[in-house]
RNA sequence: GGGCGAGUAGCUCAGGGGGAGAGCAUCCGGCUUACAUCCGGAAGGCCAGAGGUUCGAAUCCUCUCUCGCCCA
């Protein structure tokens, strides 16, 4: 069995993976097991996989598989999600390169082309997620623009405009000028900028003149009015005069708003409706027209006179220039203020009035808010419940048409008169026409798109085919946990649950973990602008997908961010490493051991009690640990297990026995040694699946088939663990010893242990341990005389002897115990103090109360015995 | 302006009412037949600051400071 001293995961994890492709991970509805569902964020197709899928699917991957191996039918849904505007750029840059547009190409032509991309590119993420060890049933692999999650999308749209959930209408939206489209409120990102507070004198009819200030005096254009707040004493005899725009001359009605701020600016407002949610708001109570100074481009239209033709950025320069030379620029003063930006494309949007497609929300937002209240869905961590709410609570009507080309398109069609018909398809609208008009008439479908996010929405069960009554969807809806990034929980979480409860009358999922943010190491956000992206599919390539997903279970449990460098990988990956060798070590010294020998608990030794009565300790601790998601507390309590314990302990406990001449404590010792680590592989299975799997090869088991380990209450030792605990403080004390003195470690001492049973324990039954552990020959003797050149020293409550060769530095001695004595002799006065509080007497718990006092001997004890060596 | 999170060893962090922990880095000693991606040992902290609750606070509460994020 020629394994390599060095885990090589390059060599192993392709093949593990061709081994798992030829399996699937094909989930089985009608299997009678308990069902676990998990549906995947779909990544965009135009990416990448980043930090955060790495993260995010990781755990995923963990639960997935925990539960399958815990035996449950654990369905882990993939897909992909077609990203209207990324997409539809992506594919635009690349027809500039060829010097077209997709306006020259046409529609249809186009979308040919961006398919044509989606089939040779979108599915690289796919393979990225493999190579990290994902275990989603590819089988059931989805992409938002699928025929039959398109027939979702348009059933969801359909429903929605009959129960009048949808509706059109002109109204005010973001705009971007370079995406040309209209975007949601979400995906309008609020930024800082140093900008200007412009000063415009508009003069008033009848003389003299009214200063507003204003951030965007382009848009001064389209002004239909002023306003000023009512309570606003100063400006009371203005109300009901008229102004006049400068430049275009238009009569502005001076009007009164509540909504006008008296503290910002001058205390007047100039009022554009076709260009500002307020103005828009004013406008529409006071009916005031509104005029649309913009083209779809940023550009200024034929409303602006003569600035028409000109960018709103170079408009705002002429105009101010214009402004100053009539004299009706009073000042102009640097403002920091807040500017939307494309989230897509940071262009500065437009606010804009727009005839467009609304979802009514208020109605689907009540009952997501109520479920959440109910608890029949959970935030983990809960604090993100409050966040849910307060955006629920605050909700706006959702513009979902885009006027893109890639996406699904809305299935509304006009009539000649208008008038709009919704329906699933184009025969349907026809039929509906012809029953509406009594004749065939010409249909012209809606030219826009639905936002991505609203087919996102509908995820979670139209990957399991709804609207058809599915067997997925009875046996996997609702799923069982979301995980996914705080980032999304309004674009997307929140949707899910209104569309889910919509639709299915049930919550999409039940718990819904949300994960850190990955920062780099300087906690900034990864971006490409910052230059600072760190490339997961490099970090496989140089570490293994083990050892980054074992990072990322280590760095997950951070609450908003979790910093990343490259250099917490080497832990990962030398932690790896280390259960390779484990797993060498035993599969070697195991060889000769047949394959179906039962473990005998008559003939354990200590140290096999021991190691058996943790490992208990341990699958309970991590199970409690999985089952609260707390991954990263999972993954520390096994890596302190197979390091700290297994390895620096019992592996070389256990080869006293395996090199020793005894065939029977032999076999024991192999049987333990397998046993500790079959399970410790299935253990760590969910973490690091692929050299689990590996070394499970070697031992003839399928480790991510096997069954998750159960404790074993039967084999929890109290006793055994006191004892190795004895052990272990014993050698750790020899061999402090040994190292101050600066002792040659390799040379064997005689070692003398006095006091009590345990002492006679350690040297009759667990002798030839610390022989090897302390370098020692051990031996007890109750009443030793006073050994000549020999260090005396106290473990925990077993005096000993240590024989000193030749010359050594009795005052290194003296100190070391004397530096005992200090810290012995602190704690026992902290504990002292506190027994001797008559508060702590009475108030504190009795358990707490013996603990103390039971220490307080020990340390007593502790504290005559190092008095007494130190006399001597 | 409102809200959330973080502040613990030089660094990255875990812990979350009853003896301050890990990994890395540092220092000392070791190629001991699984592993030098290793083994043994050591040093290192008024747990951001101030109040409060409590017999007892790194941990709970209040305020302050610093950093980060979200919303308006």
């Amino acid at each position: 069995m020629p394994l390599p001293p060095r885990y090589n995961p390059n060599e192993v994890e392709p093949r593990i993976l061709a081994s798992w492709e030829k399996k699937g991970w094909v989930c089985n509805p009608r299997s009678g097991k308990k069902p676990f569902s998990i549906v995947i964020p779909p990544p965009n197709i135009t990416g990448r996989l980043h930090m955060g899928h790495a993260l995010n699917n990781t755990l995923q991957d963990v639960v997935i598989r925990f539960k399958r191996m815990d035996g449950y039918e654990a369905c882990w849904f993939p897909g992909t999600d077609h990203a209207g505007i990324a997409t539809q750029t992506v594919v635009e840059m690349e027809l500039l390169k060829e010097g077209k547009t997709r306006k020259e190409l046409g529609r249809e032509e186009f979308l040919r082309r961006v398919w044509q991309w989606k089939e040779k590119y979108g599915n690289e993420i796919v393979e990225q997620l493999k190579a990290l060890g994902c275990s989603c049933d590819w089988s059931r692999l989805r992409f938002t623009l699928d025929p039959g999650l398109s027939r979702a999308v348009r059933t969801a749209f359909v429903r929605l405009y009959r129960e009048g959930l949808i509706y059109r209408g002109e109204y005010m939206i973001n705009w971007c000028p370079r995406c040309e489209t209209a975007l949601s409120d979400l995906e309008v990102e609020h930024e800082e900028i140093l900008g200007n507070l412009y000063f415009v004198r508009y003069p008033l009819e009848g003389g003299g003149f009214v200063t507003v200030a204003t951030t965007r005096p382009e848009t001064m254009l389209g002004d239909t009015a002023l306003a000023v707040n009512p309570q606003d004493h100063r400006y009371q005899h203005l109300i009901g005069k008229t102004a006049l725009l400068p430049v275009l001359g238009r009569k502005l009605p001076i009007v009164a708003a509540e909504e006008v701020d008296p503290g910002f600016g001058t205390g007047v407002l100039k009022v554009t409706p076709a260009h500002d949610p307020v103005d828009f708001q004013i406008g529409q109570r006071l009916g005031l027209p509104a005029v649309n100074v913009l083209n779809g481009d940023g550009t200024i239209n034929e409303n602006g006179g003569p600035f028409a033709g000109l960018d709103r950025f170079q408009a705002r320069e002429a105009l101010v220039k214009r402004l100053r030379a009539e004299g009706l620029l009073e000042k102009i003063v640097p403002y920091r203020h807040a500017v939307g930006h494309c989230q897509r494309c940071r262009t500065q949007i437009e606010p804009m009035i727009s005839t467009q497609w609304f979802v009514r929300m208020k109605p689907l937002a009540e009952p997501a808010i109520r479920v959440v209240e109910e608890g029949k869905i959970q935030f983990v961590p809960e604090r993100w419940t409050k966040l849910y709410f307060d955006w629920l609570r605050n909700i706006r009507d959702w513009c979902i048409s885009r006027q893109l080309w890639w996406g699904h398109r809305i299935p509304a069609w006009y009539a000649p008169n208008g008038e709009i018909i919704v329906a699933m398809d184009e025969e349907e609208a026809r039929k509906l026409a012809r029953e509406r008009y009594g004749k065939d008439v010409e249909l012209r479908q809606d030219e826009d798109v639905l936002d991505t996010w609203f087919s996102s929405a509908l995820w979670p069960f139209s990957v399991m085919g709804w609207p058809e009554e599915t067997e997925d969807l009875k046996t996997f809806y609702p799923t069982d946990l979301l995980i996914t990034g705080f980032d999304i929980l309004f674009f997307w979480v929140a949707r899910m649950v209104m569309m889910g409860l919509h639709f299915l009358g049930e919550v999409p999922f039940r718990e819904v973990l949300i994960t850190p943010l990955i920062v780099d190491e300087r906690g900034q956000k990864m971006s490409k602008t910052r230059g600072n992206v760190i490339d997961p599919m490099e970090l496989i390539q140089s570490h293994g997908a083990d050892a980054l997903r074992f990072t990322m279970v280590h760095i997950s449990g951070k609450g908003r961010a979790a910093r990343f460098s490259p250099a917490l990988l080497d832990e990962s990956r030398d932690f790896l490493n280390k259960i390779w060798n484990m797993a060498r070590f035993i599969l070697t010294n195991t060889a000769d051991l047949p394959k179906d020998l039962a473990l005998s608990r008559r003939t354990l030794a200590w140290e096999d009690r021991w190691i058996l009565s943790r490992l208990q300790g341990v699958i309970a601790g991590v199970r409690m640990h999985l089952e609260r998601y707390l991954f990263h507390l999972a993954a520390e309590t096994l890596y302190h297990f197979v390091w700290g314990e297994v390895c620096d302990w019992y592996l070389e406990l256990a080869k006293v026995r395996l090199y020793g001449e005894d065939p029977e404590a032999r076999r024991t010792a192999q049987l333990v040694l397998r046993k500790v680590l079959v399970d410790v592989i299935h253990l760590l299975h969910p973490f690091m699946p692929f050299i689990t799997e590996e070394i499970g090869n070697y031992l003839g088991q399928e480790v991510s088939q096997g069954a998750y380990p159960k404790a074993d209450e039967a084999l929890r030792d109290p006793k055994a663990e006191e004892i190795l605990s004895a052990f272990q403080e014993l050698v750790r004390e020899v061999r402090a010893m040994r190292a101050e003195l600066g002792l040659d470690p390799a040379r064997e001492l005689d070692l003398v242990l006095t006091g009590g049973s345990q002492a006679k324990l350690l040297v009759e039954e667990l002798g030839l341990g610390l022989a090897r552990l302390a370098r020692a020959r051990p031996s007890f003797d109750p009443k030793p005389k006073a050994m000549k050149n020999a260090a005396r020293g106290l473990a925990g409550d077993i005096p000993f002897f240590l024989a000193l060769p030749g010359e050594v530095d009795w005052g290194v001695l003296r100190e070391r115990l004397m530096r005992n004595l200090k810290k012995v002799e602190e704690e026992l006065a902290s504990v002292e103090d506190r027994l001797a509080n008559r508060e702590f007497r009475e108030k504190a718990p009795e358990e707490v109360l013996a603990k103390f006092e039971a220490q307080a001997r020990e340390l007593r004890a502790r504290r005559a015995r190092l008095a007494r060596f130190l006399e001597e």
